[in-house]
DNA sequence: TCTGGGGTCCTAGGACCC
DNA sequence: TCTGGGGTCCTAGGACCC
């Protein structure tokens, strides 16, 4: 009988890796993608291709920073229609396999699949998806969600990497408790006030000491984490969205409170064509402001109906606005549709 | 680090009800 | 009701991920 294996299908560098496609000039550059390409502007870098990285630039920095750091590199706007059409042809790539595929975002998925040789899998999948849209991916094998993606961080670049129970302790218990996917910066350094900075110590860890510091269930399931267990489960089933949001930070702040008004009605507009798209109607409505310097508070409103009026969300988006004190300059604003989670059986 | 945008899930306190 | 315990909903915030 053929062992059940998890593959995780990561694309190299993604976005940066669609701009060199396209522009084969930029080959070998450093290239840097984010907001509208000007890094003066109040935006930060979604992607950084390997040669920018060596400059010390990556994701989530300011564009500002990137280009001190790496004042020659090319910087190129965010251009999302380009990005999902070369996604989804590497996800069509994935589903001609025999196999499930679970698609996680632009940029990866999970292969749920019956085989005896899933590294020769993993390298029969590299090839087709590099052959049908130019893109190379970093394939992690594992026996169990976690493992599988917690593997591809080794097989990058363009590489394959097993992870399973039989390596797990031996790849990384000597390593921090933040390479484990689900513990952050934050979640490091509280468990490090602990006395617990590796994986093999956070396995090894009390579990009543972890419940009391992080809560009933965080604090068991880090331990879990550690031990590298998790769900095996590989699903094709279309996942139902909890939320829709839009928000925009302002090259300016904003003071004017008409102003402020008019940005979040118009959000709120964007947010009801997108629960429109959805189909299902939203039954909460939260608006989020970031005032000056960095300050973020959000407030909200379950709705009295379930609805996907445009002028209802508006309404709604506005009497929420109104419940905010502060009135500081506002750098972000932000409108946020929930839906109910029904129950799907 | 003068720090985007779009998401998810968990926690915790208070309200409210029985 | 000088007052318990449990369940559930609402709301705000925190943490994390890509």
């Amino acid at each position: 009988m053929p062992g059940e294996w998890i593959l995780h299908v990561d694309l190299d560098q993604f976005i940066a890796a669609v701009e060199v496609a396209r522009h084969p000039d930029l080959r070998g550059r450093p290239v840097i993608v984010g907001g509208t390409g000007d890094p003066a502007q109040r935006a930060v870098v979604a992607t950084a291709s390997y040669e920018a990285r060596e400059f010390g630039v990556h994701s989530g920095m300011p564009l500002r920073t990137a280009a001190k750091r790496c004042p020659d590199a090319v910087f190129l706007p965010v251009d999302k229609p380009a990005y999902e059409e070369v996604s989804q042809r590497v996800m069509a790539t994935l589903r001609r396999f025999p196999v499930v595929v679970e698609v996680l975002g632009w940029d990866e998925a999970f292969v749920g699949v019956s085989t005896d040789d899933p590294e020769a899998l993993a390298a029969r999948i590299q090839r087709a998806v590099t052959e049908e849209s130019g893109m190379s991916c970093s394939v992690g094998i594992g026996d169990n969600r976690l493992r599988a993606k917690t593997a591809t961080g080794f097989a990058k670049p363009s590489g394959v990497f097993r992870l399973t129970q039989d390596n797990w302790s031996k790849v990384m218990d000597g390593r921090s408790t933040e390479a484990l996917q689900g513990i952050g910066r934050r979640t490091a350094k509280k468990l490090a006030e602990l006395g617990i900075d590796t994986v093999g110590l956070l396995a090894a860890a009390d579990r009543d000491r972890l419940a009391a510091r992080f809560g009933p269930t965080m604090g068991p399931w880090y331990r879990l984490l550690a031990r590298g267990l998790g769900d095996r489960e590989v699903t094709a089933t279309p996942y139902v969205p909890r939320s829709r949001s839009r928000e925009t930070t302002f090259q300016q702040n904003l003071t004017d409170p008409a102003e402020i008004a008019g940005e979040v009605a118009a959000l709120a507009f964007r947010v009801a064509d997108d629960v429109v798209a959805e189909g299902r109607p939203a039954a909460r409505v939260a608006v989020k402001v970031r005032f000056a310097p960095f300050v973020t508070q959000t407030r909200s409103m379950t709705l009295e109906n379930p609805t996907s009026d445009a002028e209802v969300l508006r309404e709604a988006a506005l009497t929420v606005l109104g419940r905010f004190e502060d009135n500081r300059p506002v750098r972000l604003l932000g409108v946020r549709a929930e839906f109910d989670v029904t129950e799907a059986t």
